[in-house]
RNA sequence: GUGGGCGUAGCUCAGUUGGUUAGAGCGCCAGGUUGUGGCCCUGGAGGUCGGGGGUUCAAGUCCCCUCGCUCACCCCA
């Protein structure tokens, strides 16, 4: 048996590689022009950070998360979510307020994988520190609305809710814990009695039983504070100005303790698999304070990149592939025009790459086919005497032509300016493949 | 952590009631084309049939265990 990457982690090789990078770009592109800036932060930190941020009594913590102690004894754990990180290490620099940044990273859970989950995934993300204001919830769910409408993705739903906060939750947790006492006995088992410890879960449960009993439960967004119902109403008069489609849910239940007030969650309809969750986040005003700072508030979500990918699959949208090479070098006269012309266009930015190992021209042609390359510039006894190279066309029709050395890399640009006027490579193109589909090797 | 499905060449898969040297397509390499790719033709390389144990004269085929993949539950992106 070949060895084989561990449980729910993946390779991922060209060009599918390439895509990935290409996703992350795009989301760069929206994110950096509205004021986020790139924070890069370990793949492991103390493990409290996570324990404290997240919850102790959260599946993630409590039997995902890798945990373990280093060689001087040091609790540490694989990161296993975004925003907890991204406050430690607000709290480690005091950046000034408002501070608004975003991150690409993995993240680690030790999960039984299955459609769509992994034991390392990819998220994007953005958090923002130290505004209170409703309007930046609004922005924050705009920009993973606007980020799905740059990939092509349509088919998404939006739901939104409220957690309320230290005013109005503690009251209401009282009254559903109440309600759901008086009703112990139509839950379903697993939460007969657990609805004590974390009465939210059971509005996420699937069970028929416990959908019943919650469906005429008292709902935390009817019972938010003054000022929570009022922020509320803010993030949904701004969502719908800038006509951005949501619905209230509820149900909708984030599960890290550290989440306040607003809490939103956008969901495909184009993947098949169970696992259909694009992006999560919320408001979490408390978090700041939980991992030791001053009292800070903060929004953010957490988009899976992996997910996003298999969206864009279900939809048939961002279809990408990598660019094609220029120029691919056959060298039949010894190798040492090879070595100098590859050297040549590469320095004149000229993508290209060439054969190795002095194969036969038939070889070597087959390998500048595969390439994607517009042009094989070959060279032979003839040429290599004569000081020429011979350009042919592979994508194209045309003849081949000699071209002295000195005007190959203006031979090699005339070529391919021909070559890609209906439409270059890497462009999005639902439907057809680009150029070079193939990749290169 | 729990449950279902599946593990035969690099990839996608055949393989009859257990029966001789395990096949195909694609891919790869070489030749047909003594200097030219994509099409076609010919040939070649490549397999501990996931691993271990058992039943049997005989196991890719049956039984047990194990590992892995996959899908679902829990939870999450």
């Amino acid at each position: 048996m070949p060895p084989r990457a561990p449980t729910g982690t993946r390779d991922l090789l060209w060009p599918e590689s390439w895509r990935f990078e290409e996703a992350a770009a795009r989301f760069r592109a929206l994110v950096e022009p509205a004021g986020y800036g790139l924070i890069q932060s370990p793949v492991f930190e103390y493990s409290w950070v996570f324990r404290r941020g997240i919850g102790e009594e959260n599946d993630v913590v409590g039997k995902e998360m890798y945990e373990f102690a280093d060689r001087d004894g040091q609790m540490l754990a694989l990161r296993p979510e975004g925003t907890a990180s991204v406050v430690r290490a607000y709290l480690q620099h005091r950046p000034g307020l408002p501070w608004k940044a975003w991150y690409l990273a993995p993240l680690l859970r030790h999960e039984r994988p299955q459609a769509a989950r992994y034991r390392q995934h990819h998220q994007l993300g953005i958090e923002a520190l130290g505004v209170a204001d409703a309007d930046l919830d609004v922005e924050v769910i705009w920009v993973a609305h606007a980020y799905f409408a740059t990939l092509g993705l349509a088919d998404y739903s939006l739901r939104i809710g409220s957690m309320g906060d230290a005013a109005c939750r503690p009251a209401y947790l009282v009254d559903v814990r109440a309600f759901f006492e008086a009703h112990r006995g139509e839950l379903c088992d697993e939460h007969r009695e657990r609805f004590r410890a974390n009465p939210m879960r059971v509005f996420d449960c699937k069970r028929p039983e416990c959908r019943a009993v919650t469906s005429a439960a008292p709902k935390l967004v009817d019972h938010l504070c003054v000022e929570c119902a009022a922020h509320f109403a803010r993030v949904r008069e701004g969502l719908g100005s800038l006509g951005v489609a949501f619905e209230i849910d509820p149900r909708l239940v984030r599960g890290f303790d550290y989440y306040t007030r607003t809490t939103f969650e956008f969901a495909s309809g184009a993947i098949e698999a169970a696992q259909n969750a694009l992006c999560g986040g919320g408001r979490y005003d408390g978090l700041v304070e939980m991992l030791g700072g001053p009292p800070t508030p903060g929004v953010g979500f957490g988009m899976g990149i992996e997910r996003v990918l298999v969206a864009c699959d279900g939809e048939g949208v961002f279809r990408v592939d990598p660019p094609a090479l220029d120029a691919f070098v056959v060298d039949v006269a010894g190798g040492d025009a090879a070595r100098a012309i590859t050297a040549r266009l590469r320095k004149a930015g000229l993508a290209s790459d060439r054969a190795f190992d002095g194969r036969s021209m038939k070889a070597q042609m087959k390998l500048a086919d595969r390439s994607g390359a517009a042009v094989a510039l070959i060279v032979g006894p003839a040429e290599s005497a004569a000081g020429t190279v011979l350009v042919r066309p592979l994508r194209s029709g045309g003849d081949q032509e000699p071209v002295p050395i000195a005007a190959v890399v203006d031979a090699v640009r005339d070529a391919v300016a021909g070559a890609s006027g209906r439409g270059a490579p890497g462009q999005s193109s639902p439907g057809e493949g680009a150029p070079g589909r193939e990749g290169r090797r």
